[in-house]
Order: structure tokens, then C-alpha cells, then sequence
DNA sequence: GGCAGAGTGTTAGGAGGCTTTACTAACAAA
DNA sequence: TTTGTTAGTAAAGCCTCCTAACACTCTGCC
């Protein structure tokens, strides 16, 4: 309880809290993304209206939609009539007119990848077949795709995004992702340097969040549970994205939910992924009958339920998303996840909590790592 | 996935995410706090190491200096001398000067408070005899017993923290604590008024977690579990804290963990704080000898080893810390929860974290009360 | 002893950002 | 036609930071 906390928390190399100067440039910046976040999810609107939204004035507001519109950010789509005054001009952001790069290579045999507007609109798409590649082969492969898909873009690209498997850092570093043998690849650097372009990389299950909240309306403070050949998470609290100590918050695959349970590909036994991966649900549902599938189905939801429960109220979620195959997880499984969480929960955190689908399905990640462009080129999402 | 999505997000009453607009003046307020808050945690310092350390020109920071220098914040302390060059002025935060008052409800019983330095030291302590009072009538003992700590102080007060139980939302409003009676009370605003003085308030546990952060030298994503009457956690995650969709977020004392368990006030059974509570600790201890004591600890070491697995792995923790009777929780019950959690979640997830005692004890919620304070008021944390 | 080199802090000038104030433009209603 | 309202623009001013240049004070070296 000494102001000597900080020298020590210094001499341990923990550093002090990353703070970032800030200069006159940056509030401009600011300013900039607030009315681009604007124009995105709120479609055309006056500058008046804008200064209203944003608390700027009216000047201000001109001024910066002259510099979007300069940029070809933005366009005047005609006069609004309305009531008394001078009709609006209404402005809105050139979504259509823009490309961006998305890649997921959450699978682990095909590696999908599209053109998107910055509505999320796949313009055009294209996948690689991994065939086993790894390590420094899996990148030029995914640089391969990445130029393809630039080649097939009719409008300028601001950025590539791109979702991985693995521990990512927020520089897009590549911490451990052993399936890929790769390990502290800067991989985001790489492609930049490669493609010419800006390309952001996050988690593949984080990014999949990103989607859901920006593109599928989530809610502020949630997470999405990504079913694949393996379970993970992505987790979105307060508006902001969860990186944990070390870059890997998410991991929820691989907590333990049966004691003594099915041998797990980590070493260990009965983890969440032992139920819940694509495969043994399949396995397990096998040549069952509706029914019997279905008894299943609620057993491994009441199981996720209560992994889920501390984890739901601690953070006061506000929703719980589902992302992987409907007929797996949208039925007996869902409701009795939902049912568990009631159940095992404080009612004040859990009667108005939805667990629901994912709306992106198969595109989640593809859109997330959208958002990561858009968020990091234009400050929208 | 169409643009439209933000205007339903909006028509839901959801409102778009929060951005505020940016004026050359919180420039200024930010560089300023960076700089205080460099002084406050790596002591005193010079104006070029300051700027180093910022990345603002020494211009600047001689600027901003002279201004904190006026206000009677910072003071010279004479010079450095070192190698070549001029000898440096070093430049500290005047942290003796100043006082907070803190005010720590979470006892049910006693309502304890204290005028702090800016370090977090107390100079004087107070304590009202709660007697069954709530309501408004708590509302008014709380004003007197701050009223009497601002008589205290010997120094300029910048402002007044609180630590309440119960649901308290960002603004300081109390949306719900049952046991106190208050519901959807705006307790700072009022106490502001009252006091005349910048009054924050927040939930016990929260304000629990960043006095562990900013004094106790805690890692930049953690949990701090507090053990009383009660069981509620205070989280915070790269940085910030965690609000949660309904501002109710480290609510775990009543999640289920054993099936068909006590019975617990909140009408449910098997709550965590059926076991984990100090009253319940107590109770199950009672007249054991050391070794079988340690065996009943170590039960529920496990059981919250259990819970906080999911927890630990969705969020990636840096460190899980205790809050409580020592010779309660530091022992067996603390390392069972760690040897639980370690067998429970993914090596990378939990090998190096450390679940250890909180470093303030009982004056925890004063000096996070304290905290509350000088981020607001001086952005220092 | 004196001078070059280095590091600290200040002064002066300038660029960028937003605001207030005041104006023009365009429309509805009386 | 007049009045009132709303949209957008122009000019002036304040705030913030930066670069460039300088004064000051120390060390090291000839």
C-alpha cells in the first residue's frame, strides 16, 4: 500500500499500464470514425443530423464529412423533405463501393476465403485445399489465396482480414497455433509486407465474435461458442474484445467437465471438447433415433450449462451465442444448455439471458475478419 | 448481414455503441493524466525522462508540468546528478498533500471508513454502528460518517469512493442491494450534493479488485474472489473492469455447485456461498482438530476450484486472488482450489497462475474506494 | 584552464483541430 | 409577403501539440 507498488510492478517487467500519447491528429481521427460508425449502422443521414448524434457542431460535422467525401468514403444521395427548413442533404457511406479480404482458416483440410462490401456482402469467394501443409508452406498458401481473391475484387480493398486457429496476439503475431506448426509467426507483418495491403489477424473464434456483434447484433456483452472439430470461444464484454494475460481467452475447449472422462487429444481426460467437438457429437448421435439422439444431445447440453454457468455469472453475459451445425446444437442441445443455466444460475443473471444460434453460420469468421478491417482501417464496428 | 442491422439495433432502444466525441482539451486531459500517472506509480521523475517515457516532447511536458506544478500536484525535488549533460530536475506527485475519504459498506453490521493520502495510507479511520438502519435512513448515516472524515482531514480532499454491495451501475447509481434497501438509488449523486465534493461509488467486490490492482500489484487481468458475509468477485480484464450487460457482473456466490445442496437465502440450493461463505466456513470448521479442518477446507477448495476452471479458461486469468480470513482461506482451501484448477484447465491456461491472498486485507474496499477516486479525478490507476 | 560534447529545459513559431458567432439558403405556415 | 425554422458555410479565435533553435550545466579531455 506504498506509491513504490508501481517501482516494483516496473522492475518485474510487467510494465506500467499501456497508456498511448495522444495528439490533435488523433481526436480528429477520433471524430472521424465516430461519424463513419454512425453513417454504418444508422444508413444515410444530414449533417445536422450527425452533429446531433455526435455532440460535434454542425461545422465541425462539415468539415469532416468534406474530408470523407474527398476521400470517396461517403456520398450525397439527394435532399430529404421534410418539415420546415431547408431540406437535408443526406449522406451516406460508400459501402458497396469498397472491398475487403477475408480469410478463415479455422478448418483445418480447406482454407475458405471472400470478397465482401462492408455490409458483409460475399462478393465472391474462393477456398484452397490445405492437403497437410504447414508451418512456412501454410502461409504461402494462404498468401496465394490472398492474392486471388485481390485479383477478383472490382473495387478498392482497404484491408485483408484474416481468423486462425491458435493464441494471436493483438498485433496479429501468431503466438501458438501447434496444429498449423506455427509458432511465433508475425504473421499479420508477413502478409502486410507480402500483399501491399494492411491484413489483420485475430483468433479464429474471437473473430467470430467480432461478426456476430457487428454484422448479427449481438448484444454488448457476450460470448460465442464456436462447435467445430474443436470448441472454442470468443468473448466480447462491454463493447470490447477479451485478450487475457497471455492472448488466450477463450479456451474453453479443454476445461474439464467428467471426471474421469474420454482421453482428450490434449493428454487430459473428460474436456469439454471430448463432448462437444462436431465429431463425437456425430460419433455419439450415430444411428440413434430422433429420441435417443436428442437424450444425448440435452445430456451434453446440460453438461456445457453447467461449465457455462460461472462463466456467465461472473461476467453478467447478456447473451450466449451457438456458432457450428443447427441440426447439432439448435434443438434438445440449446434448450437444455439454456435450461441448466437457469437452473444453476442467480435468476437476475439468467431469466432474460437468450442462448441462441449464431446468425453467420458458415460465415462468421469470414465476417469478423471483415470487422477487423473495418474497425482497424476506419474505426467502425 | 446488411447495413441495416445497426438501425434495428437502434429501433431495439440498444443504442449504438458509445463513442463520445474527442476536443483538443481531453487531449490535453489524457496526456496530463499519463504523465501523473507516471509519477504516481514510478515516483519521482524528470521532465525528459517523462518525455521518454510518454513520447511527448519535452515541450510539452514542460507545459504540462508547469500546470500541475500550479494546481499543487507535482513539486520540484531538487536535482539529479548523473552523467554529462545539465543535471536533472526530478519532478514527484505530491502525494502527502492530498487526502480521499473511503468508505467501505460492505459489512452488514459495521460501516467503516478512512481518510487516505494518495497512496493509499490511512491517516484516520471511522467507523458507524450500521443498527439495523436502511434506506434513506443508511443513505443519511453514510453522509454523516463522511462529513466526520472530511472534518478529519488535514489536507485537500479530492474527493470521496465508496464501496457498496449490490448492483451499482457506472454512473454511481445503486440499481439494487437488497439487504441495505436501496433500489435504483443514485447514491453518488446525491452524496455529491450533499457533500459538495466528487462522490464515486461501485460494487464492493469491484472496488475490492482495483484496490488490488492499483496498490496490490495485481496482474492486468485478474479475479478477486471476496470472502465475507457474502461471496462476490471483482474482475478486471487488459486493463478495465468488467460492468457486464446489467452492471451485475462477479455475482458467482450463487451459482450452483453441488446438486441438491444447502439451502441458501436467494431460495435456490447448492450455491457457492453455502459452502465458501465465512459464516458457512465457520460453521463446517467448528471444533475440528487442524488436520480434519484442513480436510473440510480442502472439499470446498475444490468445489471453487471446480467453478472458477471455466471461468479462469474463458477469460485466460493472470492471476486469481483471495479476499478474506486468512486462516480460512490461505491454506488448504487455497491450495486445493489450485491444484483443482490446474487439473481442470489447459496447462498453457493455468501452469503459471498464481491463486494467492489479496495483499490489502481488510482495507482492501478502502483503498479501492480511494482508487475510484483518483481515476476519476486524476486518471491515475 | 579551456573547450567540445551531451543532456536538460525553455522560447518562438507554426500546423491542426474544434468552437462560437454570424451569415446565407431554402422551406412551411400565416 | 412576412415570419419562423432548419441546413449548411465562413471567419475568427482558442487550444493542443510539434519542430527548430537556443541557453544552461555538467563531464571528459587536451
Amino acid at each position: 500500500m506504498t506509491a513504490t507498488t508501481g517501482v516494483s510492478r516496473r522492475a518485474l517487467g510487467l510494465g506500467l499500464r499501456a497508456t498511448a500519447k495522444v495528439l490533435p491528429e488523433h481526436t480528429r481521427a477520433h471524430n472521424r470514425s465516430m461519424v463513419l460508425q454512425h453513417l454504418f449502422h444508422a444508413g444515410p443521414t444530414s449533417r445536422a443530423d450527425l452533429a446531433r448524434a455526435t455532440g460535434l457542431t454542425r461545422v465541425t460535422i462539415s468539415d469532416l464529412v468534406a474530408a470523407l467525401l474527398a476521400e470517396g468514403l461517403v456520398e450525397e444521395l439527394g435532399v430529404r423533405k421534410g418539415g420546415v427548413g431547408k431540406p437535408a442533404m443526406l449522406v451516406g457511406m460508400r459501402t458497396e463501393e469498397f472491398h475487403v479480404v477475408a480469410l478463415d482458416l479455422s478448418d483445418e483440410s480447406v482454407m475458405r476465403g471472400a470478397v465482401l462490401t462492408l455490409t458483409g456482402e460475399a462478393v465472391e469467394r474462393r477456398s484452397l485445399d490445405v492437403a497437410g501443409r504447414t508451418g512456412d508452406d501454410l502461409v504461402d498458401l494462404v498468401a496465394r489465396l490472398a492474392r486471388r481473391l485481390l485479383d477478383d475484387a472490382t473495387r478498392p480493398v482497404i484491408g485483408v482480414g484474416l481468423g486462425s486457429p491458435g493464441v494471436v496476439d493483438p498485433a496479429g503475431r501468431v503466438v501458438e497455433a501447434p496444429n498449423r506448426r506455427w509458432a511465433d509467426l508475425p504473421l499479420a507483418a508477413i502478409l502486410t509486407e507480402r500483399l501491399g495491403l494492411p491484413v489483420h489477424v485475430a483468433n479464429d473464434a474471437d473473430t467470430a465474435a467480432l461478426g456476430e456483434y457487428t454484422y448479427g447484433g449481438a448484444a454488448d456483452s457476450m460470448l460465442v461458442l464456436t462447435v467445430g472439430q474443436g470448441v472454442g470461444a470468443g468473448i466480447i464484454l462491454d463493447g470490447a474484445r477479451v485478450h487475457g494475460a497471455g492472448n488466450a481467452a477463450g479456451e474453453l475447449g479443454h476445461v474439464t467437465v467428467v471426471d474421469d472422462g474420454a482421453p482428450c487429444a490434449c493428454g487430459r481426460r473428460g474436456c469439454l471438447e471430448t463432448l462437444l467437438a462436431v465429431p463425437a457429437l456425430r460419433r455419439a448421435t450415430a444411428g440413434l433415433d430422433a429420441e435417443a439422439a436428442d437424450a444425448v444431445l440435452a445430456g451434453v447440453g446440460r453438461v456445457l450449462g453447467t461449465a457455462l454457468a460461472p462463466v456467465v455469472s461472473a461476467l453478467n453475459l447478456g447473451e450466449v451465442l451457438l456458432s457450428g451445425p443447427a441440426d447439432l446444437l439448435d434443438g434438445a442441445l440449446r434448450e437444455a444448455t439454456t435450461q441448466t443455466l437457469r437452473d444453476r444460475t442467480m435468476r437476475a443473471v439468467s431469466a432474460h439471458l437468450p442462448v441462441r444460434m449464431a446468425t453467420l453460420d458458415e460465415d462468421v469468421v469470414l465476417a469478423g475478419a471483415a470487422v477487423l478491417v473495418l474497425a482497424a482501417q476506419l474505426g467502425v464496428s
